[in-house]
DNA sequence: TTTTTGCGACTAGTATGCAAGTATCAGGAG
DNA sequence: CTCCTGATACTTGCATACTAGTCGCAAAAA
């Protein structure tokens, strides 16, 4: 496990602050699914007691992220294809609703913002910058979700595919996928630019469904990865 | 506040037994809006030290029930509107998602199951006991939520209308409402039978939209509730 | 050789005390 | 009378110590 040691801001919360760094660590596969993270570790790393690592712990373990076994200790979950699957069907019900939402609600300087991301998106292809990209695809979603909705929808949204954006990222190899992921998104913005909803929402369930596809092929190439 | 001592079953885990309890008061109106729930008093009532009072309301205020300020106190949420309506919409998108999956995937045993849920819903309508048919049509979303899924589907569905559900129970008493639940329950139920899948959901988002309505007119009557 | 048993080193669960920030109210200044 | 001030009694945040259960290995028994 890496030990490199993050400075902490003492003014802010430390259990959401090292809640964020580990989830984030999760998804990033710096943490590998079924890797035993025991809480002491954690301390000596942060410089903190046990008790902010703790329930950073059991936050995380609301997420599902990792399992925390009683006296034997917490460790990283394995992936179970069926939550991935779970997390999909719950994605695309709401995903689907906010486009049909976002088609009604949206303003002018929505589309506006919508154009400048697809522009960063497309720079992060041409320049097979993955990692931006995947923070360009997280935006262009959670924006979705918030024309006309506060933060909690893309929450829900977001915890529900948390299970898919742990591999995700290793999918984004295969030749000229990022090119299609962007190609897609671009699809979905024109299609509710010229208010076309019904097209909008089956192309957003066309590229839910692409990424979940991909995703499950990764199965084979990592079994350790998985349940 | 309430000073009943209840007795926890050391063997298991007791953040979860004070979580549970306590988010059954708070939806059940016993713990009231706004109220202050020190985790000093918690701990005098459950006979046990801080550490546990304290995570189980951190869990309570990941779910938006309790708001936890550092050196003011803790606190039971307000509800607002707002979040009553956000999460109206995700579980309208999943509930609906749910009707299309169960018509598809729906078994003889399941439509047993809701025939016989439905004629317990029936029987609390003749008996005008509103505490049992909450549970009921709890029971009733939930099995729809399971047809063909684990229970994260319906953890997602429960979570998103907590903020509801805290004061659902008061819009029982107005007159005919507790038939009129289970009059479209019914109606569900037999579209998705008869395989009339369209018009099954149509009936959800109905019944979903009724209930919103009746709650959104409690905001006059118990205004000390919301924010 | 194989199986059993018990000790030791680990783990998370809980209790407790102190640190640090906030609200309240009494008392004094203006 | 009004406003400011400071002591005090709260609150939660965090650190630490202890409890209790689990795992693995070594040594003893079969």
């Amino acid at each position: 496990m890496a030990a490199a040691i993050r400075e902490l801001n003492p003014r802010q919360n430390t259990v959401e602050q090292i809640y964020l760094i580990l989830r984030e660590e999760i998804i990033g596969l710096r943490l590998q699914p079924g890797e035993a993270i025991p809480e002491k570790e954690l301390c000596r790393r942060f410089g903190i007691s046990r008790t902010p690592v703790r329930e950073a712990c059991l936050r995380l373990s609301y997420d599902h992220l990792v399992e925390v076994l009683p006296q034997r200790g917490t460790f990283v979950s394995k992936i179970r294809l069926e939550d991935v699957r779970e997390g999909h069907f719950i994605r695309e019900a709401i995903e689907t609703a906010t486009i049909r939402y976002a088609a009604q609600h949206m303003t002018k300087e929505d589309r506006e913002n919508f154009r400048q991301n697809l522009d960063k998106q497309q720079i992060c292809v041409d320049e097979n910058n993955g990692e931006k990209l995947y923070q360009l695809d997280q935006e262009f979603h959670k924006y979705l979700a918030q024309v006309g909705h506060s933060e909690r929808v893309w929450r829900v949204i977001n915890s529900a595919k948390l299970q898919l954006d742990r591999v995700r990222k290793l999918t984004y190899p295969m030749s000229g996928y990022m090119q299609s992921i962007v190609d897609q998104h671009r699809e979905i913005v024109e299609q509710l630019c010229s208010g076309d909803e019904g097209r909008a929402v089956e192309s957003m369930k066309h590229h839910l469904n692409e990424v979940l596809q991909r995703v499950e092929i990764l199965v084979e190439d990592y079994p350790d990865y998985f349940v």
